[in-house]
DNA sequence: AGAAAAATCATGGAAAAAGAGGATAGGAGT
DNA sequence: ACTCCTATCCTCTTTTTCCATGATTTTTCT
């Protein structure tokens, strides 16, 4: 039983190479590609494949959505998401989303071989790479913010200072001071730089 | 008379995609390919291609930088660009120093060859993006840093005050302070939560 | 209805950054 | 030789942030 592969990717490059690095393997079915997310949920309505590779980031939309509903439709289907080396902060929610293996573009063919036979005997596999990633712990929880402290986060990275935002949001400076005190505290920054520096990588700014 | 490729590019898949689009074109020949910049340069000692396709980044150094040096030492080689296209300020660049062409990695067959072709007549060639990110005067144009300013910066989004990285870099906290100034004035910030953000955006820290 | 969370306001002081104005020295490039 | 850039250092003043410690009112949830 051969096993059947399908990449979403929208580097017509990626998809080339792959398919010359797996073309030659007896064991593997090239059933084909998708430039975007739309085209490869219609594939998936008349054919499954047994893995399916899937690029972070997709025009339409981004790898991890398709990959969270690829996963609540299809469970069958073996997802292995591919980024390059600077996306990889991307890895765990694509795991936490039903991916069950990560490559990075650079791969070589044997660990794409590697990482294919993996998932299909029901294991995770994860790069060299992608593994040194999720094993430091990962502190950057994103807190919970009231809608206050978001509005007032995203006017602070504006580089509005307190008195401009309490005139803006028509409060005293104290209170937007009181906010700015919890957002320091709840991104446990040291002060503002430190804040608005978790703050965009939280995507909150 | 052949045209003679050489690709440098740290992602296997890259490079196998392009052999795998270009292998069946008999006016193609390939030289071979490699995954950073000293590697290129040896291999540009004993053998000099027509057309050398070379990614933005490489591990050992920029793009930027190796096309520079290449177009220094080797003007009769013609470079072309490739990126993704989340890296399109850097095209600019790129032409600055030397590339004839610029093609982002999700080009088509037909695309690649119009370019090799282009570049062969001496011609510049430019994907339809990439053309379009040059006609629009990119208003968030990433401020070029010092070495100095890049380090201040990245220890600033780390919380410390001009005291500690004063301690830290081993000069008086008003040379930090200067450096500080520098960089709201580069990035048109207000003040540091603004430049922590703009920096964010534009991937320095 | 009652508890918890969120939003509001305050005082006073210490620490840090921002703004304005300099100066000196070395290196790269013209 | 001369200019530009980089990196270094300085003073003084004003503004802003950070810290500590409080409190009241409104909203939200159980």
């Amino acid at each position: 039983m051969k096993t059947k592969l399908f990449i979403v990717d929208d580097h017509f490059m990626i998809t080339e190479g792959i398919k010359a690095m797996l073309q030659n393997e007896s064991e593997m079915e090239w059933l084909g590609h998708a430039y975007n997310a739309d085209t490869c949920l219609s594939f998936l309505q008349h054919q499954l494949p047994d893995v399916l590779l899937m690029d972070i980031n997709l025009p339409d939309k981004s790898g991890i959505d398709l990959c969270r509903e690829v996963n609540e439709k299809y469970p069958t289907v073996r997802i292995i998401g591919l980024s390059t080396f600077n996306q990889l902060s991307f890895i765990s929610k694509m795991l936490d989303n039903g991916a069950m293996g990560y490559l990075l573009k650079n791969a070589t063919k044997q660990e794409v071989l590697t990482a294919i036979r993996t998932v299909m005997q029901g294991k995770n596999y994860l790069s060299p790479e992608a593994f040194d990633m999720l094993k430091k712990p990962n502190v950057e929880e994103a807190p919970t913010l009231t809608r206050r402290e978001i509005e007032v986060l995203q006017l602070i990275a504006e580089g509005m200072t307190n008195a401009e935002m309490a005139e803006k949001l028509f409060v005293s400076a104290t209170t937007v001071d009181t906010h700015r005190k919890h957002l320091l505290e709840k991104f446990n920054a040291k002060n503002t730089a430190a804040l608005i520096r978790a703050a965009a990588q939280m995507k909150f700014v």
